[in-house]
DNA sequence: TGACAGCTTGAATCCTTTG
DNA sequence: ACAAAGGATTCAAGCTGTC
């Protein structure tokens, strides 16, 4: 009954938690929501070659602090318990500056955490001053309405069809939305500061719903959801209340088609083999800081430093780099150049590499 | 003072917050902590005070259950943070079952979150009833003790020699704990449930310590952070309730070897090289008075003069801000931006002043 | 048309010392 | 306290223009 008045393939336009109101009980079958992050961001960040970086100073992302934060997390994610259906479940991504505090609310709520899962970024933005690792993931947390809710959709074979015929993993890498799929604004410059690429949506929607099921944006910005829906045999309901992204967003939906081949959409970056740094060979203890390093016919030796690179006599830097140098050569391999000795004999450093690898399994892609 | 009172290369025996009430004021170099995911023992329900919460309905179960858990993460927080120098920073690793309590509870603090690090795992546990993702990483975040605590250690340039000269990422790709590095008791079943590996100590250690550093780590469990730290020349603090985890903790890190070569294990940052004014150059006559500087691309010149200042078409500054200033660029680093002529080929005069240093002797760690 | 070099850009809580 | 100056800092994609 409730399931005909649904505004179906429509965006909502207004505040987000006023437009879930209207929406009746237990109707949708997944919500997918990307929140704002609360960045704080301070002042101007510059790149090492003096171009500024775009950040997200955009009214919809300040807030006056945690608590204010926390109530606007709470109404929402509360309205979407609501609506949801009890095989239904929710997906929300967020970075460090919001995730754990959309994930303990949402415990405090009574949803039921089914796995956190990170998308790994291909092409992340770089730490540019030097000061903090590449942040080089984002977080979604996917939950079921509460613990009782255990019949939810989980396409489990599908999900390994995806990946190899191995069990899907909790971390996916995927590209940032770039290129032709970016949408640009009139004046040429991106539409939204935070579009998600469709492999993403794909991967969520192939696993968590049902041809024709009711999938819930509840910040549905220039409508990934809706597009990524449509294409997959999805049905779908936005709310947004920014005109300028509803505008967006409708345009790019009537030219969205059904997918031939749905699982396309959703495959992985895959990886050749499996990239090992010379200084895992130091964090596994198959090679010692302050050991020497020697080439095959022992003409030239360099310490190994506890960072994983290498000084020689007159110069410091990777394995390959000292190789090149000490050899006065362009470049060098030094995975096979450089040798360790093992039981009075010399072992090439790459068999180290071997043997990791060995560990790691040959899959590190998807 | 304090430092000399502190109880380093010791397990201190008791409750975590009890134990760490005894240690002085910004003491600490790092916390790492790997606390328990809930209070949950012999499936009855504990307040933190170890008084028993009675039978009670689910929901008022739960509630409990999480205010429970958040004041005893809000306890033990509190402790380490004050007990870091504000040079320190604090690290705590979990999984979906706690990390959002805990990193929510670290924001309210006034901790202030530098990154999420999500380790990556090379050989996860399959999910067997195929109703989920397989549960293949935990998370870590990396805070320092508050906003403006910002000249927290950050080892920059050893993270990016480990990662091939790429700068460290937030995904951390790294085995279990298994094989002969997992602890088993006398039972020969294993010592701990959730023993973590030394690579990923390793890496979190070299990140974020220098040598001699004191690493205290609250939930101590079978000594992998002593281990780790012994190993890699910093000194250590423990803190445990167990008798049977402190009993295996002695014996293991009594038989690990404390680095043996610490020259290797210094890490020098680039920031802590010594300043050398530009004059130095010319008073070194590495640079004569009068000649002409020029950028890589010979697009702008400017004149040397003896004090040490350029002088270009309409500029006249220091090499960075007549370096600026030509090309209209907020900032510029004079070093690497300008070219002297030597033997008919461009060197930057970054190349000089390594000469210089060179001649003062490197200074290596701090 | 292809190869290649160069430019742009991405949810970012992004400096340090001296005066 | 604040202001000024020194000087350290980036990776992968995709697009554009040139030869």
């Amino acid at each position: 009954m409730g399931e005909t008045k649904l505004p179906v393939g429509r965006i909502l336009t207004g505040d987000c938690v006023d437009m879930l109101r209207t929406l009746p009980d237990a109707s949708v079958d997944l919500v997918f929501a990307d929140p704002p992050y609360n960045l704080q961001l301070g002042g101007e960040l510059y790149r090492p070659n003096n171009t500024r970086v775009a950040g997200v100073d955009d009214d919809w992302d300040r807030f006056v602090g945690f608590e204010a934060y926390d109530a606007f997390t709470r109404d929402w994610l509360a309205e979407c318990q609501r609506v949801l259906k009890d095989t239904g479940t929710l997906w929300v991504i967020g970075s460090y500056h919001n995730i754990f505090r959309v994930g303990a609310t949402l415990q405090d709520l009574g949803y039921w955490i089914l796995n956190d899962v990170v998308w790994r970024k291909a092409n992340p933005m770089p730490n540019f001053r030097g000061k903090r690792f590449t942040n080089a993931h984002e977080t979604m947390i996917w939950a079921a309405r509460s613990e009782n809710a255990r019949k939810y959709t989980f396409n489990y074979d599908a999900m390994k069809a995806l990946n190899d015929d191995q069990q899907m993993r909790s971390d996916w890498f995927l590209p940032i939305c770039s290129g032709s799929e970016r949408l640009k604004d009139d004046n040429g410059d991106k539409a939204h500061p935070t579009q998600k690429p469709e492999s993403l949506l794909a991967r969520v929607l192939l696993a968590s719903t049902r041809p024709d099921d009711v999938v819930l944006d509840p910040f549905f910005g220039t409508g990934t959801t809706g597009a990524v829906a449509k294409r997959l045999g999805r049905r779908w309901i936005g709310v947004e209340r920014e005109a300028k992204y509803i505008e967006v967003a409708k345009r790019r939906i009537a030219e969205t088609e059904a997918a031939e081949d749905p699982l396309a959409l959703a495959l992985a970056n895959k990886r050749d083999q499996p990239r090992v740094p010379f200084g895992r060979l130091i964090e596994e203890g198959l090679i010692r800081p302050g050991e020497v390093l020697f080439d095959a016919r022992r003409r030239w030796t360099a310490k190994v430093r506890a960072d994983g690179h290498l000084i020689s006599a007159e110069h410091r830097g990777s394995i390959h780099s000292v190789g090149a140098a000490v050899q006065g050569a362009p470049a060098c391999n030094g995975w096979t150049f450089w040798h360790a000795e093992r039981k009075g004999m010399p072992v090439p450093i790459d068999a180290f590499r071997s043997q990791i690898r060995l560990g790691m399994g040959e899959k590190v892609g998807a």
